[in-house]
DNA sequence: GTGCTTTCGCTACGAGTCGTAGCGTAATGG
DNA sequence: CCATTACGCTACGACTCGTAGCGAAAGCAC
């Protein structure tokens, strides 16, 4: 979470129960309105605070429910399962988790198709929840070239570029398969993409 | 595009030209507002037509955009590159560049978040636009096959899955890479993603 | 032609949301 | 105690929504 505010030393500080308390009612508005009809008066009185409270923290709509998402995404963690192929299953699995809950399906689409007409939404997205996933592959990654199951690369540019194909394909897959195709990632298709991906990285390595 | 009218005998009929209109009108609209900023009163000035006569045909906002959008995809077809690798990277380039139109970004994603909490919606999408792209993932498999570049398979509920997790894994990866990270879909970025695709789906196989 | 039926364009409407302004009060630091 | 900033509250004009009602237009059956 960026700061917001730049902290000015004087006056009465903004209340940073107020910040948890607008977070979590947004996520709960989510659940109970979906994206469309959600509006931050309704926020407000979740919250408990006035509407005027909101429009002095965030621009809009947009920004706060892309900040009330990106915590969900705090918890993901990488496990460390012994091999690349568990620590990628079980990565995509607490992915896989969170795009179930209903907060996360409301409203990641939603900011996303917002952000392709907002470079600076689209800015705020990045920092917030893309980055935060695709740290992940990276030490993944590097974690599998340690261990010997993944060649290592000298090449940067190229490593780069492998690091953001794979990202694309475990992300999109997994968005996919969870909001398009109306479908639990589960453990069997979370085990079915892991072995095709692997196979595949495998072999393109040669 | 299913009938949304069950053609009454009588009466005066529904303006196909104005279906056409309203339909180019909503696309314009999306590429000079987008989603969020987009109205119906809009919509009907642009296409010269009673902001009445939407609604006496679509339900909403939601499934007119769903009809619009769907029509961009009209134009994807299977070519014969003459192998799988070759078929998959035309299909998915011409999905990239459908993708990388205003109207399709702002619109796409839009409506699958709305879906998330609308059933019908979900089907609308599903009969419109996803079942159209893949047909393409099951007659490619199934021509993949018939050249003996992929083995053939007699179960069924393997192969449905078989072509779930590969439909997934291309129209989720294209979505991501185009949507989310923001970066073109390019025929470098293509070649990459087919070769670890089709790696991983033989070795799989094995 | 004469009806019958349905669609069309137009206008008007209440309901709801948006984002902002203004004001008095509360909570800090100097 | 004073300057400064945040807060809750109310009120506001502007806008959008979806619907209702109306007369006119465009088909089909006869």
């Amino acid at each position: 979470m960026q700061r917001r505010y730049p902290a000015s030393r004087t006056g009465r500080p903004r209340s940073a129960a107020a910040d948890t308390a607008i977070l979590a009612a947004t996520r709960q508005a989510l659940v109970d309105l979906g994206w469309s009809k959600l509006t931050l008066s309704d926020v407000a009185v979740r919250a408990g605070v006035a509407k005027t409270t909101l429009y002095r923290r965030w621009a809009g709509k947009n920004e706060l429910v892309v900040d009330a998402v990106a915590e969900l995404f705090d918890e993901l963690t990488l496990p460390d399962r012994g091999s690349l192929a568990a620590d990628i299953e079980g990565v995509v699995l607490q992915f896989a988790a969170i795009l179930a809950r209903p907060e996360a399906r409301s409203g990641l689409m939603a900011v996303v198709a917002e952000a392709t007409r907002d470079e600076a939404l689209r800015e705020r997205i990045r920092a917030s929840i893309v980055d935060r996933q695709k740290r992940l592959v990276v030490a993944g990654r590097a974690r599998a070239q340690e261990r010997g199951e993944l060649p290592p690369e000298s090449d940067t540019a190229r490593s780069a570029r492998a690091v953001d194909l794979i990202f694309d394909m475990v992300a999109g897959s997994v968005v996919h398969r969870t909001l398009v195709s109306n479908q639990p990632a589960d453990e069997e298709w979370v085990h079915g993409l892991t072995r095709v991906l692997l196979s595949g990285l495998a072999a393109g390595a040669r």
